[in-house]
DNA sequence: GTCTATAGCGGGATAGAC
DNA sequence: GTCTATCCCGCTATAGAC
């Protein structure tokens, strides 16, 4: 799209070392020879792909977050059911960051380091997105009578989506301080934990 | 304790403008100028007070860190009631970063920074201790018959934390993306959220 | 497209006067 | 305790050969 064509080898390896490193160290930590040499690539070059660090930093990003589109979310909307339409949206959160685990990272480096309000505006759209499909189904369960009402959706959209989100980044830490789990695949345990979330959120938000 | 006698004024001062300048910019994107700056204080004598930068840093994180005794979240292990000890707990943490906003950010970085494994260990320690009497809360509750006893008591501790830390850093952020609140007073938002988790998690925890 | 070489700047940290 | 001056290093970015 954006970029035209197919991208060089050389631009992907850039882009992949890039993206490791930034999300491991930030990008005020990250050097342009480290990523040159996790890259297997001459320093100078990456000027020839990207005009500077930040440029190099804003493809990161785009490349990454472009590469799940948000449109599955809002197509959970059409389902019938609000409980099985919450559960999708949060099994989907779950897979995004098992399947890309730099993600959690490089976005909560972007929350830290820019005051909350003027974030990445490709990444603030995406979670616009998400919360408003996830504050609609809950507005829709409240009315058709499946959800308690005195909950705000707002609110509750944000509590669906912390779980989930905070897991990724602190989850096996915490994990850990309790001396719970030995240590599994990782991708395992962020799906348990998803199906978790469902179960809590859905009890939370139940009519009586 | 570790810091005998009276910590003189330029050592706080220098302490304060380092922990602003390492919450919103991080360790790698700060520098001992910036720093010296803001403190009002040449920035060769933060060597006076500090080995060196990384010191400083540590010094940073255990005075905030240190600020905030846990102690208070295993008193509430005292109470009678496993839902007021619960709600004790969350608004313990609310205001802990209500008062101290820098901390969520520090923490975060921390997080992303360090492989989710070693993190520093005072920050560790203080959030085991933490967990663990939420999770002794909670399988209390169970125990009694007041909580549902299908839900793993480690995924319930960090679903109840997940959702106002996570808030804590992205809260104002995502309620702005969902058109909500025209920015009201950082402080209260915080209470007003940690009302709807105590809420929240309560009705995902009861037994019905 | 890829490499070498290097300019130019800004960072962390120290020496030593006061 | 505080300041000035400065060293040295490593980083970003460019020039230009291949």
């Amino acid at each position: 799209m954006t970029d035209s064509a197919a991208a060089p080898a050389t631009r992907q390896a850039i882009l992949s070392a890039a993206a490791e490193l930034f999300a491991a160290r930030g990008q005020a930590g990250t050097t342009i020879k480290q990523i040159g040499r996790r890259a297997g690539v001459n320093p100078a070059l990456i000027y020839y792909y990207f005009a500077d660090k930040a440029a190099l930093y804003d493809a990161v990003l785009a490349e990454l977050v472009g590469r799940f589109p948000v449109q599955l979310a809002e197509a959970a909307l059409a389902t019938d059911s609000p409980r099985d339409a919450l559960a999708a949206v949060v099994h989907r959160q779950a897979r995004v960051f098992a399947e890309e685990p730099l993600l959690p990272r490089l976005i909560v480096r972007e929350l830290a380091d820019h005051d909350g309000s003027r974030a990445t505006p490709l990444l603030g759209e995406h979670a616009r997105r998400l919360l408003a499909s996830l504050t609609v189904l809950i507005r829709r369960g409240q009315d058709d009578g499946s959800f308690r009402t005195d909950v705000e959706p707002h609110h509750a959209a944000i509590s669906c989506l912390a779980q989930i989100n905070w897991y990724c980044i602190s989850g096996p830490l915490m994990l850990m301080l309790m001396g719970d789990k030995p240590e599994g695949p990782h991708t395992l345990e962020i799906d348990r934990f998803a199906e978790h979330v469902v179960k809590f959120t859905l009890a939370a938000l139940e009519a009586r």
